[in-house]
DNA sequence: TCTGGGGTCCTAGGACCC
DNA sequence: TCTGGGGTCCTAGGACCC
């Protein structure tokens, strides 16, 4: 039996979030910025359509935004967050097995629904999303992964296939792969495309006539697998659970330059404070830490300072008692004065689970102590936010907060923005 | 003045061991 | 032509994804 993969991408995401709750930006054009409000990162087919790049920083698009009534969003991932398990929740109902890939995209393993009207059934998932939620979507059917990811590409490109596209007669498949680009295959990014180009290699067709001797010679196993996908030979197997990360990190952006140590270790516990966080919710203790303190990047190369630590633990942990004051030791070994800084950060590694944690004979042991009150920290900050409890040494974050200058209410999990939908 | 923040996997090369 | 051979572990760097 052949495998069916149908994949669902929900249309400019982010955008059509903020448009839900707010019907009066139907039609309009809108950008969602990045953290700090610096670049964009998502665009209604309006934006699109002024030619707002992916990606374009925002103060060399101001003017025109300006000029053309472009409604701007600082980006608000309580909601899209929150939207996105809404529209798995209705996703999940069209098949017992399911891949949530990314915050806007699904794969759903069809393989049994080869008796069904397959261009039916993807149209009423297509009808049915937006409906419930608001958001709508583009729907891939084919018989690999990377091959339903190419559909969806051409459902959302093409008119006539207005959203919904099922590629499994080889026809069909010969002559997608022939109107695809090598770059825009899924596994395959602008270097290797460069790269490809200079064999003469510039669609997807011509890559699957490629041997594979020389894919895998140019573009490691991975590449291959994705040739073998694009031939039609399932390599890429639907991930039902989420893996277990094996490195964590936290980082942001300062609102401002930072120049004074203190301020920064504010920043850095802060974030080690969110980080352990999450290592306790994917119920890890890390072996290591690393620390990262950086200038920007966007000035004269003699004013940059780029370095980071890493640092073992005596013995894994998921504890804030342990990493934060680690952390911030850390950090005053990388700090030189006279630069102006721009991001810090912590990344968690050698994860292990929590259940497997060896003690080490030479620390006392504050283990349980510290867990019973990792247990109440958490509970609390369930409850009451996650800057309900704070630690002295994070200060107030006033400095070093991210700029946020136009971030709509948290319609669907905040009390103003439910009373404003209202 | 202003340019995101997460992750993954693979490979090559060096250190070190017997 | 060939400085021995083979194994593991670690890190840096490069590619990719959203």
């Amino acid at each position: 039996m052949t495998s069916l993969f149908a994949l669902v991408d929900c249309n400019n995401f982010y955008a059509s979030c903020e448009r839900a709750f707010n019907p009066t930006l139907e039609g309009k054009p809108l950008v969602v910025l990045s953290n700090n409000d610096g670049c964009v990162i998502a665009r209604s087919n309006e934006a699109k359509a002024l030619g707002i790049q992916m990606g374009a920083p925002a103060f060399e698009i101001r003017d025109l935004m300006e000029r053309e009534g472009v409604h701007v969003f600082s980006s608000n991932y309580e909601l899209y967050g929150d939207m996105s398990r809404r529209v798995t929740m209705i996703l999940a109902e069209y098949t017992p097995n399911l891949e949530i890939y990314s915050i806007d995209e699904s794969f759903l393993d069809l393989g049994n629904f080869r008796h069904v009207n397959l261009e039916q059934h993807a149209r009423e998932i297509w009808e049915r999303v937006p409906r419930a939620t608001g958001i709508p979507v583009a729907v891939g059917v084919s018989v690999t992964k990377t091959l339903a990811k190419l559909a969806n590409r051409l459902a959302k490109k093409s008119k006539k296939a207005n959203g919904v596209l099922v590629l499994t007669d080889p026809m069909h498949i010969e002559a997608a792969l022939k109107a695809t680009e090598v770059g825009d295959i899924w596994g395959v990014g602008r270097r290797y495309a460069k790269k490809l180009a200079q064999f003469g290699i510039y669609t997807a067709y011509d890559l699957t006539q490629q041997t594979d001797s020389f894919v895998k010679k140019h573009m490691t196993v991975v590449g291959l697998r994705t040739v073998r996908e694009l031939r039609g030979e399932p390599c890429i197997e639907l991930e039902l659970a989420p893996p277990t990360k094996q490195n964590i990190c936290t980082s942001r952006s300062f609102g401002e330059p930072l120049t004074q140590l203190s301020d920064i270790e504010e920043a850095l516990a802060a974030h080690t404070v969110r980080c352990a966080a999450k290592l306790r919710k994917q119920q890890s203790c890390a072996n290591a830490f690393t620390i990262i303190l950086e200038t920007s990047r966007f000035i004269d190369p003699r004013q940059t300072y780029l370095n980071s630590r890493t640092v073992q633990l005596e013995s894994p942990t998921a504890s804030e008692l342990v990493l934060v004051p680690k952390a911030l030791e850390a950090l005053r070994i990388l700090f030189r004065p006279g630069f102006r800084y721009k991001r810090t950060g912590i990344l968690v590694s050698g994860l292990v689970p929590a259940t497997q944690v060896q003690q080490s004979l030479f620390e006392p042991d504050h283990r349980q102590r510290d867990q019973d009150l990792m247990q109440t920290l958490d509970f609390l900050r369930k409850r009451f936010g996650h800057t309900a409890l704070r630690y002295g040494v994070q200060g107030t974050g006033k400095k070093w907060q991210l700029k946020s200058e136009n971030l709509s209410p948290c319609y669907t999990t905040r009390l103003e923005g439910l009373l404003k939908v209202w």
